[in-house]
RNA sequence: GUGGCCAUAGCUCAAUGGUAGAGCUCCAGAUUGUGGUUCUGGUUGUUGCGGGUUCGAGUCCCGUUGGCCACC
């Protein structure tokens, strides 16, 4: 169910409500990856603390690793993780073209080597949609082929009838009942919502027939996938732009993969209301943190002497406690604890983001909210202390 | 005391007598459906010191200082 509660007047951004099986999300929102059942890091008790509505989970590295056995034993990846709140399960089509040594694709699915121990498998659309009924993740995503940037037109079009053909089977393949059986319980399991992603690389034309194809098949949720793949800033939001005006009002858009802090603020602007990225956490651990001001890395030597926290006024538990000259110093003697920190806020920041965007779209405000915001932050942005 | 080996970047070490380099550290940059990864740049030298041979010496010769090893 995805209620839209207020919409911006000058632009296309929402504030909306999706109910899953696990809960309630506010939107927009920004989901955590934790791509092997785990956002790197932190433990699902701090994510609750930083109000972290929903995060992500990818089926090709879980089918991997631990494997279906273990989720089955386990009753789920809510159980085995212990986080009870909702969560987005990837299909795996990206993971199988970046990282798996392929074997072979055909319309019937994707014959490869995974990328831990070589094994032979294959995953179809209805083996994709079977896994993450086993997961039981609250949002599931359909198997399509992600394209390379660039990518020519003769290949961008039949990549996406292949993609097509694979959303209508695993629409199918839901319907026909691999929707997971509630663990321990008599009682069917809530639903489990399923999203179809718009593909169609930098080709508006392929990007139009892509959504309106799977808005034919007919989706909880549309994802514009195809993006964060190297491309310019540019092209990932005419990829938005392209694909946006042919989907429904009534259901949620999720921008696959993105973005910084300001290119979220531009595709809530352009009607997107799900986020996932990696930067948050993955920046973390290479010491860069993220402020209004724009990204810092905490590594550089001018930080080692500096008492304040990463920002003034955050109200993040890094923040809270700990020194940016203390931080820098466990970050440059690779001490765990410093990643952990970085992470924590950086999540922080996210989640604080979208809630702010919430409510700036809740008073009619996110126009000014919007310009103020990207207008302050630079990428090269040097805090002093 | 005698004999031998060694001395080059902050560290560990390269360099047929022909423009002194590498790895690590250090200083920066990149990272968008995960990459604690990886990649890309950059700073640093009176080649222990003093002489000599040579067109040219980190390299050959003499002396000297320091370190290590072996033997009286």
């Amino acid at each position: 169910m995805f209620e839209l509660l207020a919409t911006d007047p000058r632009s296309k951004a929402r504030r909306a409500r999706l109910t899953t099986a696990h809960g309630a999300i506010e939107t927009p929102a920004f989901m955590p990856v934790g791509t092997q059942g785990t956002v790197k890091a932190v433990t699902p008790r701090e994510l609750r603390e930083m109000k972290a509505q929903i995060i992500l989970a990818n089926t090709y590295h879980l089918f991997v690793r631990p494997g279906m056995e273990a989720m089955k034993n386990f009753g789920g990846l809510h159980r085995f993780m212990n986080w009870d709140g909702p969560i987005l399960t990837d299909s795996g089509g990206y993971q199988i073209f970046s990282l798996a040594r392929l074997r072979k694709i055909t319309d019937e699915g994707v014959h490869f080597q995974n990328h831990v121990d070589g094994t032979p498998a294959f995953i179809s659309p209805e083996i994709a949609m079977q896994i993450q009924a086993t997961l039981g993740s609250d949002i599931a995503m359909v198997l399509d082929e992600c394209p390379p940037w660039p990518c020519e037109y003769d290949y961008a079009a039949r990549s996406l009838e292949m993609t097509l053909g694979w959303a209508g089977r695993c629409k199918k393949a839901v319907e026909a009942g691999v929707s997971p059986a509630a663990p321990g319980t008599a009682a069917p399991a809530a639903r489990q919502l399923v999203f179809g992603i718009v593909q169609g690389a930098t080709f508006a034309d392929l990007r139009r027939k892509s959504a309106e194809a799977l808005v034919q098949i007919g989706f909880d949720g549309y994802a514009i996938g195809g993006v964060s793949v190297g491309e310019p800033e540019e092209e990932m939001l005419r990829a938005i732009e392209s694909s946006e005006p042919f989907l429904p009002e009534n259901k949620p858009r999720y921008a696959m993969g993105l973005g910084t802090p300001p290119q979220m603020l531009e595709m809530v602007a352009r009607g997107v209301d799900m986020f996932d990225c990696v930067l948050p956490t993955r920046l973390a651990r290479n010491g860069t943190a993220f402020l209004a001001a724009g990204t810092l890395n905490l590594k550089n030597a001018e930080f080692a002497l500096q008492k304040g926290p990463i920002e003034e006024g955050c109200a993040c538990p890094s923040c809270a406690e700990f020194s940016r000259g203390y931080i820098r110093h466990l970050m440059k003697a690779e001490e765990i604890l410093g990643l952990r920190l970085i992470t924590l806020h950086n999540l922080h920041f996210y989640l604080t983001l979208m809630e702010r965007t919430r409510h700036a779209i809740e008073t009619g405000s996110f126009g000014d909210f919007r310009k103020q915001f990207v207008g302050s932050y630079k990428t090269r942005e040097i805090a002093t202390d």
